[in-house]
DNA sequence: TTAAACTTTCAATAATTTCTGAAACTTCAA
DNA sequence: TTGAAGTTTCAGAAATTATTGAAAGTTTAA
């Protein structure tokens, strides 16, 4: 690893948490991503010192959230690991991931515990509020798969508008009418 | 704690970490929501069975998260917690604190290595990639600081409009010159 | 001032998560 | 078949993170 790559790697290490994983898949990711080619676990165990056991894991981890894929190299019983897609698509698949473990189980929690009767004045209460954040995690949930389902390029393209959405909205209306 | 408000206010603790803080944090900011009244920190210690010392650290995380915020009765000398906006005032707050918090950093890392120059092309294919990243999160920073400033009202209509965006996209450019 | 009522701090400990490395497992060429 | 080359598993150790509780700090009323 030359310096600029080490401090890029390291830095994902140092986030990995954050992002959902620990500190050795933020590493091995980082890696992947900016390596020019695939490479084989024992390259990521001995660039990373870190060990072989632990990158195995770590292999399976990522592939659970679909972030790389193994490559073969014809000749060559190895398995070599690279990411699943461009930048783009491991940033979506992070946040669809991501989405479903911190939004899924707490709306199918809600749901349960939302059609019962309330007891009292007080469950009326917070039944009120719990039904109020099943909304919101129901608005997200189903916006950003409807933003999944765009191709990338409207997607960016949407993104880019940035303050125009505004006004878009302001005409919204109008402009569905004429787009029927 | 009725049996309903346990079980939502113990999941949030078991989602607690998933959302970025820890199990007792999200038990405390769980019961605070659905609490029909403030709460003051013995309260919260007693309900939730966990020591007075861990309330005080966790009120002041809820508070750097702006949260929660302290609410006092007159003639009362105890502090009174409560959530510190509307569901949909703490759901946005968390995500500009996590966005904060896991992209910024990067962000700024990222700036500082891509502008020095490849040493060889190793480097250069590792800095397209860091650029890639780069450009990713700064789209997606400057699109959630506008989602932000919009109100909520218009923000649930964005968002209500799903798989139509799609439609208005076609039409920006002519949305666009006729609204200037 | 004092002391009661309350809050915060932080060192020690408990709980949880991550990592290692050796053993078990798999695959394939000879 | 055998064994070499590779991968996975998992119990125990190490590292990290969360929690307690006692002491220190703060505020206010008398």
């Amino acid at each position: 690893m030359t310096p600029k790559i080490e401090t890029f790697v390291m830095h994902c290490g140092e986030m990995g948490s954050r992002w959902g994983f620990n500190r050795t898949i933020g590493q091995m990711v980082g890696l992947l991503i900016v390596s020019d080619k695939p490479l084989t676990a024992n390259e990521l165990s001995d660039t990373l010192n870190i060990s072989r056991g632990n990158v195995s894991m770590g292999i399976k981890e990522l592939q659970s959230w679909r972030l790389i894929k193994t490559k073969h190299v014809p000749g060559d019983r190895k398995d070599y690991y690279e990411p699943a897609g461009t930048i783009w698509e491991l940033a979506t698949q992070v946040f669809e991931e991501r989405r479903k473990r911190e939004m899924d189980p707490t709306l199918s929690l809600l749901r349960s515990v939302i059609i019962e009767e309330p007891a009292n004045v007080q469950e009326e209460y917070a039944q009120d509020k719990m039904m109020e954040i099943h909304n919101i995690l129901e608005s997200i949930t189903s916006w950003t798969s409807e933003l999944q389902s765009m191709n990338p390029d409207k997607l960016k393209t949407l993104m880019k508008l940035g303050s125009s959405v505004g006004k878009v909205l302001d005409m919204k209306d109008k402009l569905l009418s004429n787009s029927k």
